[in-house]
RNA sequence: GUCCCCGUCGUCUAGCCUGGCCCAGGACACCGGCCUUUCACGUCGGUAACACGGGUUCAAAUCCCGUCGGGGACGCCA
């Protein structure tokens, strides 16, 4: 049994996306699940729309997702001298020949086939007609498709598709300016690149046929397919920017971890029973292409955000501290002390999905000012609620220990002495600190505020109030 | 239009190949109870699906046929 090689080809005309990150993710465990090899290879054949720097985001997103590969990036704009070997080869092997319709007439052709209800493909005329390329005559290389019989593709997926090869039409390989096209460059590739797997988006399935053309006219045999299922939308349609981010860096920017990412990932149409969540070596060891399912998967964010909680809950106090930082920064809260901002995660982590709704959850914690949300402010920071919070204060100064146990007292014993509820003490508490009504344990939140903070904090909330000066900001949907 | 793929709760899915254990299981979301100083977390419970129609069979989500619906591909893009 020779070693598996499976690749990820993306072709450099944008972000990494959705689509693509899972299949690069499904080659990648394919590859690790059986001790095989993930090649990298960047498809830049389209010149014009190829760029560098969707290269490099490609690759920063692949790092990212922690997909290793073991050979590449291979890059087909170097790979020029190998491409027209083989175009040689097949037309000296009578399997291509040049074709001098001009993309005017295609078109008129392909208008017209269209309306009559016939196969839209090429319609062969110069198959035979033994054109070779002249000066001054722009030509094209076609593949020299079998008229009759089958190909047969064996898709670990879907089992058995047969296409009528009279289906698949005579398609462009090489362009009018000698340079080789997609399913001329993908082959020849895979084939010099011993690639024995490939796993791809269901839209590659009528790709595939006339791919296996390529390899049948090449004497090599073709790899095993597995044609997945699309990711869509909510409304089912092709996934794109209106149905949210496309682009996996911006998921990463939005604060989610790369291990909740291929999780989330590797569900969308793939199962293991009942399991939900899985680490990156289970995925690996459980990881089997026939348990990918046949329908497209509709993108749920919902669903992603409860993975990635699932995932910051493993991470231990300290790394999920790290990992926040930048996201404080980003709002001007980057400079917070290591041991107060671990007590403050340690605080809110459990209600945080994401890590920028952690830093939103941090940021009354290490913040110097914060600001009101209006409702709130009017509700609890009236004249009544201020003079109960004062009184408060008085009692928060002359605590002992400034630990939640004490802190929880003080609160008790104002309640018991003014014949209140605790809510009627807590939440305006909660209010004057952290600027709105939802809000960790408020003995621990004191706690980790610390004595100076808390005390200024509430007073200055009571005197803005006072004044009508607070800082209101818009109310948290 | 032609070719191809697909069709289990709103969503992701288990079950389908090897019919009975399925008046269909889990998860997200949603609704309600509990916990509680708020919001979450947690916990307990609930609503909710085999696209439709024919067969085959003692028995069908599971096998066969058809219909309908959805998606994809039809480029000198990848």
């Amino acid at each position: 049994m020779s070693v598996i090689r499976t690749r990820f080809a993306p072709s450099p005309t944008g972000h990494l996306h959705i689509g693509g990150a899972r299949t690069a993710l499904f080659n990648y465990l394919y590859a690790r699940r059986h001790g095989g090899q993930f090649v990298l290879r960047i498809e830049d054949s389209d010149r014009e729309r190829s760029t560098d720097e969707f290269t490099l985001s490609i690759l920063e997103a692949l790092s990212w997702l922690g997909l290793d590969y073991d050979e590449g990036p291979h890059y087909q704009s170097r790979r020029s001298a190998y491409y027209a070997e083989v175009i040689e080869r097949l037309l000296a092997g009578g399997h291509a020949y040049h074709c001098i319709c001009t993309p005017e007439d295609l078109e008129a052709k392909r208008a017209a086939a269209q309306q009559q209800g016939r196969v839209s493909g090429y319609d062969r005329t110069c198959r035979d007609a033994g054109h070779t390329p002249q000066q001054g005559r722009r030509s094209v290389v076609r593949l020299k498709v079998p008229l009759e019989g089958q190909t047969l593709m064996t898709d670990v997926i879907r089992g058995v598709i047969a296409f009528e090869n009279r289906e698949l039409d005579d398609f462009v390989i090489v362009r009018s300016d000698g340079n080789p096209m997609f399913h001329l460059v993908n082959v020849a590739d895979d084939i010099d690149m011993g690639i024995t797997h490939i796993l791809r988006g269901e839209d590659h399935i009528t790709n595939t046929p006339r791919q296996m053309q390529i390899f049948a006219a090449l004497g090599a045999r073709p790899p095993v397919y597995g044609h997945m299922p699309l990711i869509v939308g909510q409304d089912r349609t092709r996934l794109s920017k209106r149905h949210g981010a496309t682009s996996v860096l911006a998921y990463r920017q939005a604060g989610f971890l790369p291990e909740a990412t291929i999780n989330y990932l590797a569900r969308l149409g793939w199962s293991h029973g009942d399991q939900e969540v899985f680490t990156r070596q289970e995925l690996i060891e459980l990881f089997d292409p026939g348990d990918i399912n046949k329908a497209a998967a509709a993108w749920d964010i919902e669903k992603y955000s409860w993975v990635n909680a699932q995932h910051m809950r493993g991470r231990g106090l300290e790394e999920l501290t790290r990992l926040v930082r930048p996201q404080l920064a980003e709002r001007g809260q980057g400079g917070c002390e290591e041991a107060r901002l671990r007590q403050a995660v340690a605080l809110v982590r459990e209600r945080a999905r994401t890590l920028v709704e952690l830093a939103d959850q941090l940021e009354p914690l290490v913040a110097n000012a914060i600001t009101y949300e209006a409702k709130a402010a009017e509700k609890f920071l009236g004249d009544k609620e201020c003079s109960l919070l004062l009184g408060l204060c008085e009692r928060l100064e002359v605590i002992e220990s400034w630990e939640a146990p004490a802190i929880d007292a003080a609160f008790r014993a104002l309640c018991e002495s003014q014949a209140i509820k605790l809510g009627a003490l807590a939440q305006p508490a909660r209010v004057a600190l952290t600027g709105g009504t939802a809000s960790p344990g408020i003995f621990e939140l004191c706690a980790v505020l610390g004595r100076e903070r808390t005390i200024a904090r509430i007073r200055e909330a009571c005197t803005a109030a006072a004044n009508g000066a607070l800082p209101l900001r818009a109310p948290a949907q």
